[in-house]
DNA sequence: TGTGAAACTATTCCGTT
DNA sequence: AACGGAATAGTTTCACA
């Protein structure tokens, strides 16, 4: 189980990894050794999986994010099968969720600009049957942070 | 501009951010130094905005996921506000995206379970008032790369 | 662009509570 | 079991060739 000290360093790891254990350890106001204990029992026991780096999409050229849902007809095994593979095979799809109710799946899309949708959606349809797929476009960026909730009010 | 080896480098970073430049440096066959101005420079150019900690979201009890649709029938910019404030004010919203067509808003929200969803729906309801408000449980996380496109078939 | 030394951080060790 | 302090090991950073 973690405490309020551990919740708090997974709080500021989420938010920035590169935070020296120094500076971890004045935050919770702990000394530097068992700051640094704390961190590698995270990491040790999965709660922390792995650091990476969040780049800027203006400048990879990739500014557009699209929303697709899908509706499909055919529920078999064999389906989702070759719908998993073709998903996997594109970069651009980002995220895929199977849903609840009249949406079948959601699919998060990062392009560089919304033409290039009829690409990846021409190679989907080359490869998977859709009963129907519809697609939206984010027009705005209301809120987003890459964090998972760590506290509850 | 970047080359291919910054491509490359990007792409490893979003990967694991603990590298250290020494094995950076030989993926892409690059002398330490040179492979860390790069880095450098990627990082000041603002190619790079951060390094994160990802965390495990069962370990941390918000093993739910849900995209929840937003209608409204009033556009004005006060209630824009007034919706991005209460959006803002709630940790389980982790991302919110205004779109084009039919649906006027998505939210992404991560939750302990789904009964969990109750609450912060009633604490938005309470702030905004909304034309239609469906939501939609993940079954299955089908893919998830925190990852942004790097290169293009 | 590369070398190597200085500066900074992470990690381990050990005695204490 | 977990802490803090001190010693050690490893990386990053940068001046200079």
């Amino acid at each position: 189980m973690i405490d309020d000290r551990d919740r708090k360093l997974l709080a500021l790891l989420q938010e920035d990894a590169e935070l020296p254990v120094n500076d971890m350890a004045e935050r919770v106001a702990l000394s530097v050794s068992a700051c640094w204990r704390r961190i590698r029992r995270l990491t040790s026991d999965g709660y922390i999986l792995r650091r990476v780096a969040i780049l800027d999409r203006r400048k990879m050229q990739v500014p557009t994010t699209m929303y697709v849902t899908i509706r499909t007809s055919d529920h078999s095994s064999n389906w989702l099968e070759n719908f998993r593979a073709a998903v996997a095979d594109v970069p651009e799809i980002v995220e895929t969720y199977r849903l609840t109710g009249n949406i079948d799946y959601l699919l998060k899309v990062i392009l560089p600009d919304v033409e290039h949708w009829d690409i990846i959606y021409k190679r989907l349809v080359s490869r998977v049957n859709f009963f129907d797929v519809s697609s939206y476009i984010s027009m705005e960026e209301v809120k987003s942070t890459g964090q998972i909730p760590t506290n509850f009010v």
